[in-house]
DNA sequence: AAAATAAATGCAAACGTTTGCATTTTGTAT
DNA sequence: ATACAAAATGCAAACGTTTGCATTTATTTT
């Protein structure tokens, strides 16, 4: 079984040529002669051949090969955006190994010294929830690999990143609500210190601001973003208070938890409260009432960040000047504040 | 900026030692004294010694990496299961490609031609829907890679599987139909070519058969497992046709694509009609009403699935027993197939 | 204290490519 | 035919580890 992979030497040998000659031939060198490019590839085609790409990355001292990390691989958004990672990735000859922070900073740390080991050329980053020190990234870029950080990033690199314009995106969704007549809200999100949901309580505060109304002065739910959390919130949120007009939920599996604890009670949506979500998610079409939501093309958010990072890693100058990729997304209306009382 | 990386040899250097006695070192070798381990050790982090796994990895003919073959890392499913496989394989110190076939037979060739490149230790696939030829499977084998596959098996190769058995998940969602008092049913799932849905069909078979009713007197309906195909092909259905008591759709998506057409035509669920699902998506405990489905334990089937190929990869036998786990999924009633009308 | 054994380290080759430079072969101009 | 340039190939070192075997150093036995 065990059997002996064919080499590089092993077609110069056939051939009795040298393997440097068979090396170049491989790879399309200009000073090989067409003749001798066809048959090494024909005695490659019939020996099996496969390259080895460690040896070669050993030589060249650079993997072709990029690593991601993502705080959760099964959260749509994420998913999508390696999905268009890889479409721009994988054709031009990279491969990605992908890494899960688990929203943990050490398990970050840990993310990078294996890719650091790789030797990987390129670093695609967004982020724990827990990630307030940069030093591990910082050691990345000194050990010469490209970075770049999407979605979630820190001001505090100085390296290309690629963002979702959360501030007009929630102006846009608050300003539908206003427009559709609400005017007494409450906020719910993530946390502030995170530059998603500071954005994202920015672009609510504004709209809010342009009719008058300080943001602040409404209810604000600051937790961790999963349903299970909002739902306990929003539970006992009912128990000492009278509902908001609508709720404003920077997440579309908060503005899920809510629902359902405002439904248990047996209020209706949004006929007694109204409720928005953010990132589209797909279960925000399926449920009723229907969620409006926003829709951040995540998948072309992907696409971008790889694309960025492919300039990076084939130009050869030392420094890159790093840019700044701002996605606009996408307001989607549904059911789910539709203000049957307008006019 | 493109700084050295410092090597063995530099640790070797500045510590008048041979960089073999800083390897063994390093990797703990029985025969070095605790104090030079403990010198080499201190000296490596002085240094931001960054261990170079691709020369390890060439020396060694073989990675620590393995490739992992997913149809669509969108899906839940999937992507517990990666995060399973995770959980077990980062810690063993292997870290993980994942490619994605996209449902497709020629990127599924692709992915594996550059994990054979990649020399990659262990290869853990689930098949595409299109694969019917598995000669790229067999070039891995023989390429002295480690294989296991999951979920989406084939009989014509001989290595160790791990499936969820789906006859009797299946059987048991349509015992629990039967029990509620429906008798009237409809089987729609994917291509029953699959596996997956060939057993999902023979559960629901056997059940039926012990009350003395053949399935296939039922409607059934094969289409692609999509909420799209099953919307469309539902939505034509009640044109012409009347309800059945039940719909056991072998799909949560498709499913829920026919919750939306039945749903839109007016009709209630279970009053007029009851459905089911089957993997346990996360919407199907967030609809309306939330959808009898079967769980899967996909983060399980990625644990056990890495176990077994970790055994293999780190046995030193030459050809390795194939073994066959079947993991038993769990029945999880909801609103969606409660008959009221029960007794 | 010498001899024998055990423990620790060193030597050097190997893994399969790539690549700067040297050399050979081919083609062109005289 | 000769000289020269251009094109094609060869040579050999390098990338950073690992590892079988040889050698040195420390420890035990007599």
């Amino acid at each position: 079984m065990a059997k002996k992979q064919t080499t590089i030497q092993d077609i110069a040998k056939t051939l009795s040529i040298t393997a440097s000659t068979v090396s170049r031939a491989l790879n399309d060198h200009p000073k090989i002669k067409k003749s001798t490019k066809d048959t090494v590839w024909a005695k490659a085609k019939e020996l099996n051949y496969q390259p080895n790409t460690i040896a070669s990355s050993l030589r060249k001292g650079k993997a072709k090969t990029v690593g991601m990390i993502v705080p959760r691989i099964n959260r749509h958004f994420f998913s999508n955006i390696i999905t268009g990672v890889e479409s721009v990735l994988n054709p031009a000859g990279y491969n990605l190994i992908i890494c899960q922070s688990e929203e943990k900073y050490d398990k970050e740390i840990n993310n990078i010294n294996t890719l650091i080991a790789n030797r990987v050329s390129g670093l695609l980053i967004s982020i724990s929830l827990e990630t307030k020190n940069f030093d591990h990234i910082r050691r990345a870029i000194s050990n010469n690999i490209a970075v770049v950080m999407y979605d979630r990033i820190t001001e505090e690199l100085n390296v290309s990143k690629v963002e979702n314009d959360d501030i007009s995106g929630s102006y846009d969704l608050t300003k539908h609500l206003i427009d559709e007549g609400y005017k007494d809200m409450m906020w719910i999100g993530g946390s502030r210190n995170f530059n998603t949901y500071r954005n994202r309580f920015e672009g609510y505060e504004k709209a809010l601001k342009e009719i008058g109304i300080d943001a602040n002065k409404y209810p604000i739910f600051e937790g961790s973003i999963s349903l299970e959390a909002a739902y306990e919130y929003f539970k006992e949120y009912l128990e000492n208070n009278k509902l908001p007009e609508v709720v404003f939920s920077a997440s579309d599996y908060m503005a899920m938890g809510a629902i359902m604890a405002i439904q248990e009670k047996g209020f209706k949506i949004p006929d007694d409260v109204a409720i928005s979500g953010y990132s589209n998610e797909p279960f925000a079409a399926l449920i009723n009432p229907k969620l409006t939501t926003v829709e951040q093309f995540s998948k072309e958010m992907g696409r971008s960040t790889a694309r960025i990072l492919l300039d990076e890693m084939e130009s050869n100058k030392d420094e890159n000047i790093p840019i700044k990729t701002i996605l606009r997304p996408k307001l989607i209306v549904r059911e789910s504040t539709i203000n049957k009382k307008k006019l």
